[in-house]
DNA sequence: GTGAAAGCGCTAACAC
DNA sequence: GTGTTAGCGCTTTCAC
């Protein structure tokens, strides 16, 4: 490893022999340098291996297109699905990702939002899901931010840019096809209710059972907390209590599976005796027995859209400084129907 | 979201009526200010709403205490619950980190070192897993590259710092499991053998064998991809051609997860008729039916070690500049004795 | 076409 | 204790 200092700008400008205004104009490919100059610079540049520094350029342009993501529960499959999408779309913008990863889903925001503000971000993405009131700040704290920031997973606001992935159409799909394939006794299994897309998928499954005109019943409802354990230690008691149950929908796959195996192990067949629906579509959904009827969501393309839908607001914010149009972007999730439902055998 | 111009360090100054110089120390917690000067400081900092600027400390103090990332594949289990571990101790230890992520696993090697330069990163993690000869550039850019890197996922190398996650280790651990119950004809299903974590893996089963006197067979080998679809797909073959196989250890848990569902196809059962032994201990491999038995990987504390790691090296460059020490450190897998594996009845 | 001067926001070195 | 001067490496403005 070389300890060599940084060539910088006025290296170049004097072995070759020009002001440091002309290198940086060949730099910025400027039409006004003569060609032979330029080419000339070119030259000493590649021959010094001169690289421009990018702090002291954003420095001076006020502009460093880079995008801060601040981002929780990075070991689950969501939320790096989603990182994973964002560092995509970041790099097909050529915009520099700078990670701010929170240890837990609570935080304080001012700070946060200081250490972004303080590295000269363009912009920031905000992909903390939205959990109890851990976006009570947003009132508070945005109008006077002078940094664009699009928001994931949360409900609408005036004047804010948010890309939602649809939960409440998720949860729809997954209740109404089983409501399709005629099943009337439904349960649900739901996330932590403080999580705005457990509480939204929770929301989908009761509306949709009104909707069938079907007597809705809180009793088949249990609260878990999206860890395949929980699946697991839920189902068993749900069933004995109301052994009416014909299907269950589950917010997320992880419960779903877990679930299964307990069914496996109390000899309850799905879907014979029990259909099941989950969410998410993780790849061993497609591979459990039997396969899981589930709700895909694409969160690679959420993270891709949520960089481009970013990247436009900091435009808009750069040029016309009034006008800006704040968007609500939804993402439909799918619906994947596999062997864990079919058609009800009780009310054929 | 407001418009303001930054404040600045001048700002402060003016406004407090003391020289910028003074605003600094206050900044930085030098001693020499007096208490009632820094005081009155601090109150105009908070009333202005003041915060320095990153970019401008980090460029004139040539020291941006932000380490870059280059990763790939963040949509696998592995690199992503790396990144992971990487994030949360560059939070720790209070560095920045930023994002450079790989569209392939293939890559020119100069531009993105090129492009962490510019940005006067403190120090790199080299993420990318070894692959083929996609470490050929190490001895020819290295040695001149003036920013410390850790790399990980690689082969000892004279002058480099490596965090290794020991494939070897693990390789031998989930077969010599194997031969403790009792197996004899042990075959492997293996990942893309131009990986380097591939080829340890199937290194460490074929060394194994031999040293437990067992004539090594290559034909009970077969290449796959690391997906799922392709463990499902090679088992039966395999199987079909040389059914006297007793147990196989599987160089993932996705393939091996693959595998199972296979057999349950065709009716083999496991373990009675087949063992099996995975890799990576991902959260479904405890509740697949049976449990598969498996070798666990920390990944987590793999990215968490590899940035301490490098932190470390960026202090020992700064301050001794010579007798600099680069360290091999290895992360040793642990085996997971599940259901998929019991003792052989055929040898017993 | 090219250059000189000023400035981006901060710190280091030295003076008083 | 506090202020002055000189950078860090680049871009912008405005001359020539």
């Amino acid at each position: 490893m070389n300890n060599n200092r940084r060539v910088t700008i006025k290296e170049v400008a004097e072995t070759a022999g020009v002001s440091i205004q002309t290198v940086s104009r060949v730099l910025n490919n400027r039409p006004d340098v003569s060609a032979k100059t330029r080419e000339n610079i070119q030259l000493v540049m590649d021959q010094l291996g001169y690289q421009p520094s990018k702090l002291a350029r954003d420095l001076t342009r006020q502009r460093s297109y880079t995008i801060g993501v601040v981002i929780a529960g990075l070991e689950y499959t969501g939320p790096s699905k989603t990182l994973n999408g964002i560092a995509e779309a970041t790099e097909d913008l050529n915009y520099t990702l700078i990670l701010k990863e929170l240890h837990h889903f609570e935080y304080n925001v001012q700070p946060v939002l200081n250490w972004l503000y303080a590295r000269h971000v363009d912009g920031i993405i905000w992909a903390v899901p939205e959990y109890g009131n851990n976006r009570d700040w947003l009132s508070e704290f945005l109008p006077q931010f002078p940094i664009p920031i699009v928001f994931q997973d949360m409900a609408a606001q005036p004047d804010t840019s948010i890309v939602y992935m649809d939960n409440y159409i998720g949860g729809e799909k997954a209740t109404k096809h089983l409501l399709r394939l005629g099943y009337r006794q439904i349960g649900h299994i739901s996330g932590p209710l403080g999580w705005y897309a457990a509480a939204e998928r929770k929301q989908a499954w009761h509306d949709s059972l009104l909707q069938a005109g079907i007597e809705y019943e809180d009793r088949f409802h249990i609260e878990c907390d999206w860890s395949l354990s929980s699946g697991a230690a839920a189902i068993g008691p749900l069933l004995d209590q109301y052994p009416e149950v014909e299907a269950i929908f589950i917010a997320n796959d992880l419960m779903a599976i877990g679930a299964m195996q307990a069914l496996c192990k109390r000899n309850t067949q799905v879907p014979q005796d029990l259909a099941l629906v989950g969410y998410d579509d993780i790849p061993e959904a497609a591979f459990v027995c039997p396969p899981l009827t589930t709700i895909r969501q694409d969160f690679y393309r959420y993270g891709y859209s949520t960089v481009s839908q970013l990247v436009e607001l900091i435009e808009a914010v750069r040029q016309h400084k009034d006008s800006i149009e704040y968007k609500f972007t939804k993402i439909e999730p799918e619906l994947i129907i596999r062997e864990s439902t079919i058609a009800s055998r009780k009310r054929r």
